[in-house]
DNA sequence: GTCTATAGATGGATAGAC
DNA sequence: GTCTATCCATCTATAGAC
């Protein structure tokens, strides 16, 4: 962690969003100082200031670049199969991303409150544009009745919930593994919908 | 808002946990100040500290006191009836609560972090009693055949994610009355176990 | 690029007057 | 029961040395 003076922005820079990332999603952006990133980091806390005009915009732009990833990355793989599988797919990519990037999903979801008005405003134009990501295939799959839904948005941001809940209490090593989960959780989304 | 000194004890305690639970649960726990809370009762930040010991104590007692009557008034309503119309009354009641209580539960579901050690252990043992109270209703369906589960704590927490979220968006006067969300809610909870 | 030092603000909590 | 005044810790952010 310590690390003496000298240049390093090719690793200094990553190392604060990731600590900054790591502590956010730990104890909470108001509960974190910029004096315990810099010390995580290795650093002292003047030295963020090389890489972020503040506090507020560090936060900002890991939420972000969180969503601005989730929803590409989503868009680079939906392709035009039936709603069914197209269904099956969102549910396992979004809990998977949920393994690998569990930090990112809960700092994008708990900390809305602490964004700026201007921040917040795009914040949620991201996680609106994310969530009609998930509407578009179950509006498909009404249309051509494979599924059935009594409000498709309703049930869009149910299922949104309940998926994202799987943060809450999963852990690697425990009684279920990635596949059980992923499994369990596709069967439950495919219920709502009576697919 | 504004008061005059004198000798208030009767209203003022429970003044301030009014304060305390819509500005904890409006901008966090971290971010609102002793001072901000007094404002909003009306008194100066000293006098707050004839009611509560310290600011975690506030946190904690808004917490435990509304799981604690969230499980009570639950189990005083829950009667052995068959397993899919307890599962109606579970959901609806849950999401009654929301409806008219929804500071309270936004807080229980936000603030953990900001527990003390100790603190979090009493509250985590309340969220996981009332957890129970949905399980066992569950349990019992797939017992008697009328629920088909795959995995009934997994199903337990997935179903509470779902009705918990609602506290994101519905807003009263809005698209779907109280009525329709809860039909709507009700539906996809049946759905999940199959019922 | 990082450090030390610090300005300037704000925080939780307490003491003592009324 | 509440207020004023204040202690002391801590915070964000900046200035200037290296």
């Amino acid at each position: 962690m310590a690390r003496k003076t000298g240049s390093h922005a090719e690793i200094t820079g990553p190392a604060i969003r990731a600590a900054a990332l790591r502590l956010f999603a730990r104890s909470g952006y108001a509960a974190v100082s910029m004096r315990e990133i810099a010390s995580e980091v290795g650093v002292r806390a003047g030295a963020l200031y090389l890489y972020t005009p503040d506090k507020q915009t560090l936060l900002f732009e890991l939420m972000k670049d969180h969503l601005e990833g989730l929803i590409a990355e989503w868009r680079s793989m939906d392709v035009l199969g039936a709603p069914p599988e197209r269904l099956e797919k969102f549910v396992k990519y979004h809990i998977g991303y949920h393994f690998d990037r569990g930090d990112d999903v809960f700092l994008a979801y708990m900390e809305l409150r602490n964004l700026s008005e201007e921040n917040f405003a795009t914040v949620e134009a991201l996680r609106r544009a994310y969530e009609d990501e998930l509407e578009a295939v179950l509006a498909a799959g009404q249309s051509d009745n494979t599924f059935e839904i009594s409000d498709v948005r309703v049930t869009t941001r149910a299922m949104i919930a309940m998926l994202t809940g799987v943060h809450v209490w999963y852990r690697d090593g425990g009684r279920l593994s990635r596949d059980s989960v992923l499994r369990i959780y596709w069967d439950l989304a495919r219920r709502m919908v009576n697919a």
